[in-house]
DNA sequence: ACCGAGTATGACATCGGTGTCATGACATCG
DNA sequence: CGATGTCATGACACCGATGTCATACTCGGT
């Protein structure tokens, strides 16, 4: 492969010059220039980004840890691609950046990532972006205090600067829409209560209650999902839920779902105990999963997580941080997603439950 | 950071002890190797990939080239991951060989690979990866006749080092399998007759066929699908070489299809024409998506497509030829994926349709 | 004709490792 | 006992860029 100095000594100039030719740090005569360039092109010279980095302290590599390549398939078939969707847009922002991404997949297992980040700082990265495959809280063990490190759909304890999606936002958002089309109550049944997004989704849902000064009433709203694997005991749980909340003396007129796949349990549940969607309730998830949303019938009301969004948002939050020295931004960036309006709400005054026959009741 | 000579410093010997130390190219005294040891701890100290890239020309990287992230999400929806599994296979061996992976995603725009290609050669990686995510031939410009580089999933006319799913054992193990299960009047709806697969796949099952000493009926074989992305088109095409085969003479007991979405498909359409799989007919895809073939009822027979071996397979040999300077195979290497047995196969003498009543009959 | 500013270029040291060669201290062997 | 070999270590140059500083040339102003 040839060298700087092969270039140079072909097109009968220094090569500092070549340099200055190659980064245009420094005015070059014209031609100066066409030598070089036809050197450069005769030659089939590239330059070495390992001579560069040693000398200016500059590798141009931005390090990513992610679980995203491994878990897609299984992932999938739970429904939602959160973080592979996050790494496209990191590589859409990037792309135009002149950074080159190192990507480590940690194939769920949290103890790699210290060699990840090992093998990261071998090669001198100028940044780490770590995407998480849902909102959650982490701990990133072996990274300097000054490594740049920008965290997707996560956060830390160290106020690492993070990028989430806005879940309060989300679900006031949604909240609102189906206040404004006539429902009071609107039950919710939640993601496990461990979640973050769980906590400051019901925020969001309290907050729209309040804007319209609808009373919060604690029994609409309940956890009907675990993060486990347990499909069966996942299923029990949100009949349970589901039962309670229809029971009530003033059942709800709109189901909220933590996510898209518990909307889909949800359509069949309530199809058997003999009730007609939207027109006997309406029914939202969350997620905006599209192999869900658009495949059921009715399509399903739900709230778009923007994960490519945060995706190019952590991109260009560490772009600036590391090309332009930028400091980190003392709060998370929020990212929001629109509610999106399906056939799975009834527009206009709902119907009330309790007014209705029960047309069948499957016990659990 | 600090650099192989504080290391030396502070431990009170050269420079070139701590290199062997780290590298193990020579002996170490025992309380030398201790004192290096301690100095590195105390400093944390992290060797730059860089510097020994220049002076040893051995970088540790390996570049890989795929449009499976950005991809993935839209060909999920039309079933099957060929390339993330790919690449998840070639992680997984890369892991543990001290190599490191340069990722650069093409988008699905190949006129942007000589740009990745130019990246690699700055980074001075030892060797390349091409994943293709479907059975196909690639023509890849830019990339220097000694850069050594293994093709995953398609092959060039430069006779490149390739990695490919062997298409004709796979069904040929299919219909042998048929066979031995008392078929004999096999259909075969093929993917577009362009395909590499198409081609191999008709050798596989002409071969099981000339084995059992039956004769090849050319009325049996059709295509059936389109590359391109249009359902409504391919439904039509499918429907019409349905029609064509069970309207034979002497029509199949079994449905061989291209892909497990055209079995999908076929499901629909036998059913419409009043026909039970599999007793009235029986029916076998290929690619082994299990989101379609452990949901579908009857669940479906199929041939697995290897992508996680291909991706091992393809690590291993480009691995073997950047560290221990192995040469390239002349012939791409075939990586051959089992049938997998399902319900939609009925075992057994097979009913013949011409024999049964038809009990409906749905227009195209 | 002289000067300062701007333009175009080169010499040289340097980044942080490793390859090569030399050297001193012992152990082994005939 | 000297020759030979192995072990353990260091001195030094070098990989291929770029930062710093110096230099030579051009040009407009006075």
């Amino acid at each position: 492969m040839s060298t700087i100095y092969d270039v140079a000594k072909r097109a009968g100039v220094s090569p500092k010059t070549v340099s200055r030719f190659l980064n245009g740090d420094a005015p070059v005569g014209r031609s100066t220039r066409d030598k070089v360039e036809r050197a450069i092109a005769e030659l089939g010279y590239v330059p070495s980004s390992a001579a560069r980095t040693m000398r200016s302290n500059r590798s141009g590599l931005v390090g990513l840890i992610t679980g995203a390549i491994t878990l897609t398939p299984r992932r999938m078939a739970l429904g939602g691609l959160p973080d592979i969707e996050i790494v496209q847009g990191i590589l859409r922002e990037l792309e135009e950046s002149g950074l080159t991404l190192l990507i480590s997949d940690t194939g769920g297992k949290s103890e790699r990532i210290p060699n990840l980040v090992r093998t990261f700082q071998e090669h001198r990265v100028e940044g780490i972006i770590f995407v998480a495959d849902h909102h959650m809280k982490v701990t990133l063990p072996g990274i300097a205090g000054d490594t740049k490190l920008v965290l997707a759909n996560c956060f830390d304890d160290a106020g690492s600067p993070a990028v989430l999606p806005n879940d309060r936002s989300g679900q006031k958002a949604l909240t609102e829409g189906l206040i404004a089309r006539g429902h009071r109550r609107i039950a919710y049944l939640t993601l496990g209560p461990e979640m973050e997004a769980t906590r400051l989704r019901v925020a969001g849902y309290r907050d729209a209650l309040a804007i319209a000064g609808i009373p919060f009433d604690p029994a609409l709203v309940t956890a009907a999902n675990l993060s486990a694997d347990d499909h069966l005991a996942e299923e029990q749980l949100l009949w349970d839920a589901l039962d309670r909340v229809l029971a009530l003396e003033e059942p709800p007129t709109v189901l909220c779902l933590g996510n898209d796949r518990m909307a889909l349990r949800a359509y069949g549940m309530l199809r058997s105990r003999g009730l007609t969607l939207p027109d006997d309730i309406s029914v939202a998830g969350y997620d905006d999963h599209t192999l869900i949303t658009e495949t059921l019938y009715p399509k399903l009301t739900t709230v778009k997580l923007p994960y490519a969004a945060m995706g190019v948002r952590a991109a260009q939050l560490l772009t600036s941080m590391v090309r332009d020295g930028n400091a980190a931004p003392e709060a998370p960036v929020l990212v929001g997603g629109p509610a999106v309006w399906r056939d799975s709400v009834r527009p206009g005054p709902a119907n009330r439950i309790s007014e209705l026959p029960m047309r069948g009741r499957n016990p659990a």
